[in-house]
DNA sequence: AGCCAGGCCCAAC
DNA sequence: GTTGGGCATGGC
């Protein structure tokens, strides 16, 4: 068991706000999850959180995982200075952190997010999980049955175009077949672009079957904290418009816009993206 | 029935 | 370089 002081720190919304797709809520603040290859449950209460399964020996992953040893007071702070209009939305998703994840794991997601609902590219994670990827240990099975690893590149590369339709992908079937094959070829590459700068990542990426300037975004994001990146999809184009009163495929004008978040723009794509959700949920 | 979802690809300008 | 149609699938 591992525990860690926190603070702005909302674990509910951190698991909800769209950037991780393999945790299941337990309760209020206690979270299932598959994450490099283990199974664990993470508990809030207060300014805790509990860590339990087989991860002792990995303090130093949690705090990379969640990104704890930056200050988000701060980061807060500064974001409202440089963009007032933005308080409900930074207040509203205040417990939001960006959590750093496995880079060919968020490749492939978001290659199924394209033109997908969340609770779909969930199942469709699990069921390529399942799959082709490993059983692994899992001391809540009678909860929630048995646990599969999210598939390395190479054990996704065995896959077939009509493997992957029957499960469901549709016709982003053979964007996946395409690149977990390009990346299980030459995972070096892959892993270099992951470390160049937003921009030349951010180019290299779209070489890749299945990934356009939007998923890019979002993989440079969950991956790698690219601060720089500002995913835009149809949440955030139709918050911008409202907010900004710009036409919603006007990409110089919300360009124009984003500039003003500075170095802060993934925080503030964030915010926005689920204030605009939870809001709508709520209707 | 038709529209939408964390869009991308490709052809045609 | 930009724009538009087509695209699997499932929920509402």
């Amino acid at each position: 068991m591992l525990n860690f002081f926190v603070t702005d720190f909302d674990l509910d919304m951190i698991m909800d706000c769209g950037q991780a797709f393999r945790w299941q809520k337990l309760s209020e603040k206690v979270w299932l999850g598959i994450v490099a290859n283990k199974v664990v449950r993470i508990t809030q209460r207060g300014n805790e959180i509990i860590i339990e399964g087989d991860q002792e020996a990995s303090k130093d992953f949690w705090k990379d995982y969640f990104d704890l040893e930056r200050d988000y007071g701060q980061i807060k702070h500064d974001l409202l200075l440089l963009a007032p209009e933005l308080a409900d939305a930074i207040q509203f998703g205040s417990g939001i952190r960006l959590l750093n994840q496995d880079p060919f794991e968020m490749l492939i997601t978001f290659i199924l997010s394209a033109n997908n609902h969340i609770p779909r590219i969930k199942e469709l994670v699990r069921k390529l999980s399942e799959n082709y990827g490993n059983e692994i240990p899992n001391k809540w099975e009678l909860e929630i049955g048995k646990a599969y690893s999210f598939p390395t590149a190479k054990a996704l590369a065995k896959a077939t175009v009509t493997e992957l339709r029957a499960l469901g992908l549709g016709y982003r079937d053979q964007y996946v077949f395409d690149t977990a094959r390009v990346v299980a070829n030459d995972p070096d590459a892959f892993q270099a672009t992951m470390a160049k700068d937003y921009s030349v990542a951010k180019k290299e990426l779209l070489g890749y079957s299945g990934v356009g300037p939007k998923v890019a975004d979002c993989i440079l994001l969950f991956a790698s904290r690219a601060h720089e990146s500002f995913p835009t999809d149809t949440w955030i184009k139709k918050t911008m418009s409202r907010r900004y009163g710009i036409k919603e495929n006007d990409g110089k004008q919300l360009a124009a816009i984003i500039e003003k978040y500075g170095h802060l723009k993934g925080f503030a794509q964030q915010y926005l993206f689920y204030f605009e959700r939870e809001n709508e949920k709520r209707d």
